[in-house]
DNA sequence: GTCTATATCCAGATAGAC
DNA sequence: GTCTATCTGGATATAGAC
């Protein structure tokens, strides 16, 4: 082990170290493809002392996704602060997205990506967790106050932000080889003002 | 096993059996929380028929994959061959789209909410086979003729289908109770012309 | 609380009769 | 080609020393 790693685990908690391990593996292997073991060697610790914090494999994941969907609803809530506008509060909430999917990959595929249902079976589904009921509220905020178009409370937060995490899925699976926010001013272009050519 | 159960069986081929049986497990369960055993019980077949035909779990997967792959590629060249508009190919397919994915709900599931990268490492991501890309190749004849707006390729095919597949998604997880054909006229109007409220 | 060594279980895969 | 019975590896989880 490097000078480096030591460095590293002693500044580290041991939950921590476990947490960000698993975080790495379940995204990179998915997690029925890594074990307890595999979790256990990457991150330097003993498979008793996983037992002993999360209890498990099942235990990993469910703290994972506690800890992933609180940083996510840090993440809404730094927009709502700043009182912006409906319209605003969406482009900024896309372009931090666009930019943790190129910094903080992992967490972003954790929250957007992973198929939680099939592994914490008693979890609710992510997209009916807190912070994704804030982003259609501000979208429906703005529909209240007039400056979103009036429509079907789905259609208008899917078309707001479907887009987005579409460009984000196509990012994580590699197939958009660009960084997102590169196509940042663009996506928001058509987004608000629709993809039709301009009549006259 | 009752009189209408057998006439089905006898009615399918046993690869078609495997095969459908596999679909609706794996898309229930999840395919890391599926064993052979389950396959082979509920398809009514011996565990060697399975190995015969397919060489293993996997094996299923994977003739699973191409065969839903072909279905989804038929839907859009039953499209194409209209011959219709850029603009009108994309909503035909939308429509589709939402209409299968309440009539063949797990053939969706499986092509658009699976994390096939999970259980079959080898195959190229989804969104890279062939239908994905025609689906883009219309938005892209679109821009050339004039009817969409230019902008990136990426942006302007996330836009276009983003907000349905995002639906998709949604219902799919059963956060959106309402069938998706219910939205489609809707969903159409803010996609092409946007979320802002007009001027003037 | 942390570790190693071990127990238990069940999945995928195979063997060999028919 | 189809079946049942069986093997084997590897996973989760535990026991018990330190």
């Amino acid at each position: 082990m490097s000078y480096i790693m030591k460095l590293r685990e002693a500044s580290e908690s041991i939950d921590r170290r476990i947490l960000n391990t698993a975080l790495d593996l379940f995204v990179e292997c998915g997690y029925y493809n890594v074990s307890v073991h595999d979790i256990q060697k990457q991150a330097n610790v003993s498979i008793g002392s996983i037992y002993n914090h999360f209890g498990g494999k099942e235990g990993i994941a469910k703290a994972l996704y506690y800890h992933v969907l609180s940083e996510m609803e840090e993440l809404v809530n730094s927009v709502v602060a700043q009182k912006l506008g409906a319209v605003e509060s969406c482009n900024q909430l896309i372009r931090l997205l666009f930019e943790q999917t190129e910094s903080q990959r992992n967490t972003i595929s954790f929250v957007l990506h992973a198929k939680h249902r099939e592994f914490l079976p008693e979890e609710p589904p992510v997209c009916s967790a807190t912070p994704f009921k804030a982003m259609r509220d501000i979208v429906q905020t703005g529909m209240a106050n007039g400056e979103i178009r009036q429509c079907d409370p789905w259609v208008a937060a899917a078309n707001v932000f479907g887009g987005a995490i579409r460009m984000i899925h196509l990012r994580l699976d590699g197939v958009i080889e660009q960084p997102l926010p590169t196509f940042y001013e663009e996506l928001l272009k058509v987004t608000w003002q629709g993809m039709e050519v301009n009549q006259g």
